[in-house]
DNA sequence: GTGAACTAGTTGTATAGTACAACGTGATGT
DNA sequence: ACATCACGTTGTACTATACAACTAGTTCAC
């Protein structure tokens, strides 16, 4: 057992026991947008509209689910469908604007609870720890 | 916007992609055992058995949850129950061998796809990961 | 230009995971 | 001995999810 799988080891126990508390987490801190239904539309708000197949390509979803979520999200009243003039198959979603609120909310309130959590870091490892995150799940997106 | 604020938002999107994804892969790799069987039965193996209630305390599930999936456990002959002598209420939860043996073929393989994802790290990368998380998830727990 | 093949999205059905409330049963403490 | 508490199960409901079957538009080959 080297000191290198140690630290694998360890790795592997903590981001198992983040996700295995993140849904529940977020779903106390906010009722009001789960944390599928927040990717969603911070997804659509980021691209500025995209389509559902757009979103379940991105998050690897069934198209069922990402139409089902979407259904959800529309009879809440924060996405609204515009069909492509050009391709009549297509629906091109937008956050509405109590959607875009409701987003800047929820976006606002995590963004707080990240900065309590990390207040006491220094910015060296801050940063760090950004780069490692985004090497680990774009390792994680290359092998599968 | 400071630099400390760009890291922080860089924490908060890739521990959320992260989790947004990890029962997916999780499930698409191991349909054996779900995210939540395994962590429950790997839970009783660590802890040498332990009861019901304290498997809901530790994963913040409702014990009737926890009731379900133990019960789910034992169906597929991957759990054992004896009753402890001293307080019939309670049961002490045990893996049996064979939940035993596919616990240790789902960590093995889990193992193996993490040291696959952080082949290239550099062990100092590693070993400062492995601590960051710790510190993360520390602090999570204790901020609720 | 018409039919085959493809693409976008919906709906039926089934399953897992979860919570909350009500309950049964055993233990404890006044 | 009775009230209260602790442990676990069951009824019910809801969310997230996948797969399969379907409808309706689009495109391409001939």
């Amino acid at each position: 057992m080297t000191h290198r799988d140690d630290s694998v080891e360890t790795i592997q126990q903590e981001m198992t026991a983040f996700a295995r508390r993140a849904r529940a987490t977020a779903a106390r801190m906010h009722p009001e947008l789960s944390l599928v239904s927040y990717t969603l539309l911070a997804h659509l708000d980021d691209q500025q509209g995209c389509r559902a197949t757009d979103l379940a390509a991105h998050y690897y979803l069934d198209k069922s689910t990402a139409s089902r979520q979407i259904a959800a999200l529309e009879r809440l009243g924060f996405v609204e469908r515009r069909i492509d003039p050009d391709d009549h198959r297509v629906q091109v979603l937008h956050p509405t604007t109590e959607g875009a609120q409701v987003l800047a909310n929820v976006t606002a309130s995590r963004r707080k609870a990240f900065h309590e959590r990390l207040a006491d870091w220094r910015e060296e490892d801050l940063d760090r720890f950004a780069s490692y995150l985004v090497r680990y799940n774009a390792a994680q997106e290359r092998l599968g």
